[in-house]
RNA sequence: GCCGAAGUGGCGGAAUGGUAGACGCGGCGGUCUCAAAAACCGUUGAGGUAACACUCGUGCGAGUUCGACUCUCGCCUUCGGCACCA
C-alpha cells in the first residue's frame, strides 16, 4: 500500500543525503571519554536485529535521540550508543526453515538496520557500537560466567524446569507469561533437567531497595510484586510415630497466629515425603490423584478458579502446641517450589483451606475471633484481624500481637524459625539452542564439572553446526565441538552444549559501550567508571521483570566482585508507550505494519520524527494516522517557507509593539519547549513551537521587524527544532548564514521577565460563572480590578438587585464577584 | 480477587484549583485555478438565537471550595501487572 501524504515543499532527501554525509566527515558525533564536560549517559534498548526497522523502533529511538540531543546542548558530553542484541532463537529458525547460517542472517539484518537506523539521523557514534554475537562480546559472557560460578553465583542443578516444546529449549522464570511462552505463546511444560542458574536470589533483599534508582513507581510496583517477599514462620509438625528419616513436616505460613486452629495439613503432591505417609489402604487413592496432577498442564493447575481438591493419605501428624492428632493430605493447589511445599490448613482462617475443609468434611476451628462473635460457626473464612481465641496463653491478644508472641514462643522452644520466603526463583540460563553463547564448563569423568580456563575463552561457536528441524540442539550433536580435553587432568571429556539465555548478552552491554573494543576484559575501568552508570535509560515496559531486574542483579555481582562502585546500572527511566494501527500492535502476522522507509521517502526522516513525537505524550504511545503526518510535514513546510523570506524586504527598524511581543513569545517559547523536552513532553513541546511558527508566519512580518531581530527569531527556532528535525534544522541555520552546526549549539537562555505578558485579560465572574473578559495591564490592582469590572454591562446586568458579599482576586487573572 | 494507570469535541490530544477543548487531524464555506491538488483566509463541543444573550458540557453519583477536568469519598468502564505464593 502507497501512503497517502501531502509533499513536503523542501528537498528532504538532498537534506538529509548531505548533512548524514557531513556529519559523518566532520566527526560530529564522536564521543570523547577525555572531553571536559561533565557526561550524560543516554541509552535506549537496543534492538533485536530482526532484519526491518519498524515504526515502533523509530518510535522508541527518536524519543532517546531528542533527548540526547537536548542534553548535548545543555552542556553535556553525552554518550547515546547503539549496538544490537544479536543472539537469538530467531536467527536459528531461519537457518532451520531456510538454510541460511544464523550468523549471515543475523549479519546481513544488522547491515541493513545500521542503514536504516542511520536514515534517522540519530546522533549515534557508530565506533561504539556492540553486537553481541561476535566472539569479542560473548567471551566475556563466559567470563562473567566464570567469575560467578568462583562466588558461587552459578551454579548446575537437577530441577523441574519450564520447557517450551515448540522453541525445543527450556525457560527461565520470567519468560513464562501466564503459563505460556513469552516468545511464541506456545503452552509450557514441565521437565526434570540438569540446568545452569545465577542465584538471582541471594540478592532479593538488595533488588527489593529501589531508594537508589528513580524509576516509574509501576515497574518498581512490578518488580516488588515479582520478587513476593513474605514474612512468615516455618513450624514443624511431629510425625515421629511414621519412624522415618525425619521426624518432622515442615510448614510455612504467614500466619503463624492461627496455628492454634490447624485441622489438617497439606503436601504438594510432587512432594517426597508424600509416598512415606501413604498408608497400604490409601495407595490407590493417592496414585491416581498424583497421576490426574501430572496429567493437567500448568495453565489449568494455576487457574485460580479450579476447584481444590486433594485426597487424604490415611496418616497424621501431631501439632505439636496442642497434641493434636491432624490429617495429612495431598491437594494440588499446594506448589512444591514454594515454602516448604508443605502448608497448614486453617479453614477458619483462609478462604482455600475453608473451601477444602467443606468439600471434605474437616473440622473448622476459629482461633481469631471477629468482633462481636459469640461462638456461632463461620460462613466464610475470618481472614482480617481478631481477637486470639482457643489459642491457649495467647487468647485475649490482638491477632497481630499474637503473630509475634507466638512465633517467639516457637523459636524458644524450638518448634520453628521466622523464615523469609521470596517468589523469585532463581535465574535458568541453559538454553538447549545453538545461537547463543556456549557456557564455558566441562565434564570429567575423573574431575566431575570443570570450568574451562579463563585463558583458553571464548569457548567459540563451531561455524559448521548442522541445523536440522528435531529440536535437538546442533552443538549437542556436533562431535569436535562436545568432545574435548578436561582442563584439570586432561583426558577426553566432554563440553556443555547448552549456551546462555540471551538475556545474559543485555544484563551489561552497558559497560561495554564505554570501551566497546577493549580485549584486556569486559569493560575498560576508567571509561566504564566515566560513564557509567546509566544516566537516563528508556525503553518498552515488557523488561519490568526480565532484562531491568537481571541488569540490576549483574551489577550487584559485578560490584561484589570489585569490579565496579555503583549499586544500580540505571539511574533514571522512562517507558515510552508502544505505537498501534488499527487498533493493535504492529506485528507481520496481523499485517498491519508501517513501513517507516516508505514515508521517509516521501515525507522525509524530520517529518517522520516530529510526526510520531507529536501524536501524544511519548510515555503513552498511540495510533498511527495517515492523515495525521500531513501535520508535520504542514509545519515544516512553513518553517521552511519562513526561510525564504527575502531579508532585502525587511524592515529598517521594527515597530516596538510588534518587536517585544514577538520578543515574549521566543522567551515563553524557549521556557516551555526546554521543560517539556526535558520531561520528554515531545507533543507539547512540538505544539508550542509551532505556535512559535504561526507567529512568525504572520501576513507581511517583514513590514513590521528588522533584519537583525528576523534573524534572531529564526536562529532560535532552528536551535530549538535541532533535536526533534536535525536535518531541516541544520540546513537552515546553514541557510541563515551560520557557519558552526547547529548541533554543537547551546540550548537558548530565557529571561524570565522577558517571557512576562504586560498586558491580560481579566476574568470576571459573578458567582463563578464568567461573565466578562477584560483586557487590561498586567500589574492592574485589586481596586483597578473591582473598577473595571463593575463598568462592564454584563457584569452589571448580572449583579443587579444582588447584594455584593464577597470578591475574590486572583491578581493578573481573575475576579470572582460572589453575590445574592 | 489484589495492585496500578486512564476515561475531555467527529479524531489524536491540551489545560493538574482560576477563560475547558491549546496545537494538530478531519469537516464545512471561501480565495486562487479551465479543473483538481497544494497553499491561503474564515469557521468548527452541544442546545439556542436573525445575530447576540443565555443554558448545558471533561465516564456516573455525592462532597469540599467564591470557583473543580484538576482535590475527597463511593460507583461504572477500559487497559496493564500479579494471581491457589500458604
Amino acid at each position: 500500500m502507497t501512503p497517502k501524504t501531502i509533499e513536503t515543499r523542501f528537498p528532504h532527501a538532498n537534506i538529509e543525503s548531505k548533512w548524514q554525509k557531513k556529519w559523518q566527515e566532520s566527526n560530529l558525533y564522536k564521543v570523547d571519554d577525555n572531553d571536559p564536560r561533565p557526561k550524560w549517559y543516554e541509552l535506549t534498548m537496543y534492538p533485536y536485529p530482526s532484519g526491518d526497522l519498524h515504526v515502533g523502533h523509530w518510535y522508541a529511538m527518536t524519543g532517546a535521540d531528542i533527548h540526547a540531543r537536548f542534553k548535548t546542548m545543555q552542556g553535556y558530553n553525552v554518550l547515546h550508543p547503539m549496538g544490537f542484541d544479536a543472539f537469538g532463537l530467531n536467527a536459528e529458525n531461519a537457518a532451520i526453515e531456510r538454510g541460511i547460517h544464523p550468523h549471515s542472517w543475523t549479519m546481513d539484518n544488522i547491515k541493513r538496520m545500521r542503514d536504516q537506523l542511520a536514515s534517522m539521523g540519530p546522533m549515534y557514534d557508530w565506533d561504539r557500537e556492540v553486537v553481541t554475537c561476535v566472539p569479542e562480546y560473548y567471551k566475556w559472557n563466559q567470563w562473567f560466567f566464570l567469575q560467578f560460578y568462583k562466588k558461587g553465583l552459578a551454579y548446575r542443578d537437577y530441577a523441574p524446569v519450564n520447557w517450551c516444546p515448540s522453541c525445543a529449549t527450556v525457560l527461565a522464570n520470567e519468560q513464562v507469561i501466564d503459563g505460556t511462552c513469552e516468545r511464541c505463546d506456545t503452552t509450557v511444560t514441565h521437565r526434570d533437567m540438569n540446568q545452569w542458574f545465577f542465584r538471582i536470589t541471594e540478592y532479593a533483599e538488595e533488588l527489593l531497595d529501589q531508594s537508589k534508582m528513580d524509576w516509574p513507581e509501576r515497574i518498581n510496583t512490578m518488580q516488588t510484586n515479582w520478587i513476593g517477599k513474605s514474612d512468615g514462620v516455618e513450624f514443624k509438625f511431629d510425625i515421629s510415630e511414621h519412624n522415618l528419616d525425619t521426624d518432622e513436616l515442615i510448614t510455612f505460613t504467614t500466619r503463624i497466629d492461627t496455628v492454634y486452629g490447624v485441622t489438617f495439613v497439606v503436601l504438594a503432591p510432587e512432594h517426597p515425603l508424600v509416598s512415606l505417609l501413604t498408608t497400604p489402604d490409601q495407595k490407590a487413592a493417592v496414585g491416581d490423584y498424583i497421576n490426574n496432577a501430572r496429567k493437567a498442564s500448568e495453565v489449568e493447575r494455576l487457574a485460580i478458579d479450579r476447584e481444590k481438591t486433594g485426597v487424604f493419605l490415611g496418616s497424621y501428624c501431631v501439632n505439636p502446641l496442642t497434641g493434636d492428632r491432624i490429617p495429612i493430605l495431598i491437594g494440588d493447589y499446594v506448589l512444591n517450589t514454594y515454602g516448604t511445599g508443605i502448608v497448614m490448613g486453617v479453614p477458619a482462617h483462609d478462604e482455600r483451606d475453608f473451601i477444602f475443609a467443606k468439600k471434605y468434611d474437616l473440622p473448622i476451628k476459629v482461633v481469631v475471633a471477629p468482633k462481636d462473635w459469640n461462638g456461632e460457626e463461620l460462613d466464610a473464612a475470618y481472614i482480617d484481624v481478631g481477637t486470639q481465641v482457643n489459642s491457649s496463653q495467647f487468647d485475649g491478644f490482638s491477632s497481630t500481637e499474637g503473630k509475634k508472641l507466638i512465633a517467639d514462643h516457637i523459636e524458644t522452644n524450638k518448634l520453628g524459625t521466622k523464615t523469609i520466603n521470596y517468589r523469585m526463583r532463581d535465574w535458568l540460563i541453559s538454553r538447549q539452542r545453538y545461537w547463543g553463547t556456549p557456557i564455558p564448563m566441562v565434564y570429567c569423568d575423573d574431575c566431575g564439572i570443570v570450568p574451562v580456563k579463563e585463558e583458553d575463552l571464548p569457548v567459540l561457536l563451531p561455524e559448521d553446526a548442522e541445523f536440522l528441524p528435531t529440536g535437538e540442539s546442533p552443538l549437542a550433536v556436533h562431535d569436535k565441538f562436545v568432545n574435548t580435553t578436561c582442563p584439570d587432568c586432561a583426558k577426553p571429556s566432554k563440553r556443555e552444549t547448552d549456551t546462555m539465555d540471551t538475556f545474559v548478552d543485555s544484563s551489561w552491554y552497558f559497560l561495554r559501550y564505554a570501551s566497546p573494543k577493549y580485549s584486556e576484559s569486559a569493560f575498560e575501568e576508567k571509561s566504564a567508571e566515566l560513564w557509567n552508570p546509566v544516566d537516563q535509560y528508556t525503553g518498552g515496559v515488557e523488561h519490568a521483570v526480565m532484562h531491568l531486574l537481571y541488569s540490576r542483579f549483574f551489577v550487584k555481582a559485578t560490584r561484589d566482585l570489585g569490579l565496579i562502585k555503583y549499586d544500580e546500572p540505571f539511574k533514571r527511566l522512562f517507558n515510552q508507550g508502544t505505537i498501534i494501527y488499527k487498533g493493535a500492535k504492529m506485528s507481520k502476522s496481523r499485517g498491519n505494519v508501517i513501513a517507516p522507509d516508505d514515508y521517509v521517502d516521501i515525507v522525509g526522516a524530520d517529518t517522520v520524527r516530529t510526526y510520531l513525537m507529536f501524536i501524544g505524550p511519548w510515555e503513552q504511545g498511540g495510533e498511527w494516522n495517515d492523515s495525521g503526518i500531513n501535520g508535520a510535514a504542514r509545519w515544516l513546510n512553513k518553517v521552511w517557507d519562513i526561510s525564504n523570506l527575502d531579508l532585502n524586504t525587511f524592515a529598517l527598524a521594527s515597530n516596538p509593539d510588534t518587536e517585544r511581543d514577538l520578543n515574549r513569545l521566543l522567551h515563553k517559547t524557549i521556557m516551555r519547549v526546554g521543560e517539556d523536552i526535558e520531561k520528554f513532553k515531545y507533543n507539547t513541546a512540538i505544539s508550542t513551537l509551532m505556535q512559535f511558527t504561526n507567529a512568525l508566519s504572520e501576513d507581511k512580518i517583514f513590514e513590521k521587524i528588522d533584519i537583525d531581530q528576523w534573524l534572531h527569531l529564526t536562529r532560535s527556532l532552528y536551535v530549538m527544532m535541532a533535536p526533534i528535525t536535525p536535518h531541516l534544522s541544520e540546513e537552515l541555520w546553514e541557510k541563515s548564514g551560520m557557519k558552526s552546526s547547529v548541533h554543537t549549539q547551546k540550548w537558548p537562555k530565557y529571561d524570565e521577565n522577558m517571557a512576562k505578558d504586560d498586558k491580560i485579560t481579566l476574568v470576571v465572574q459573578v458567582n463563578g460563572k464568567v461573565r466578562a473578559k477584560i483586557s487590561a495591564s498586567a500589574n492592574l490592582t485589586e481596586s483597578d480590578a473591582n473598577e473595571i469590572a463593575m463598568e462592564d454591562s454584563g457584569v452589571q446586568k448580572h449583579t443587579e438587585g444582588l447584594e455584593i458579599r464577597k470578591i475574590i482576586y486572583v491578581p493578573g487573572k481573575l475576579l470572582n464577584i460572589v453575590a445574592n
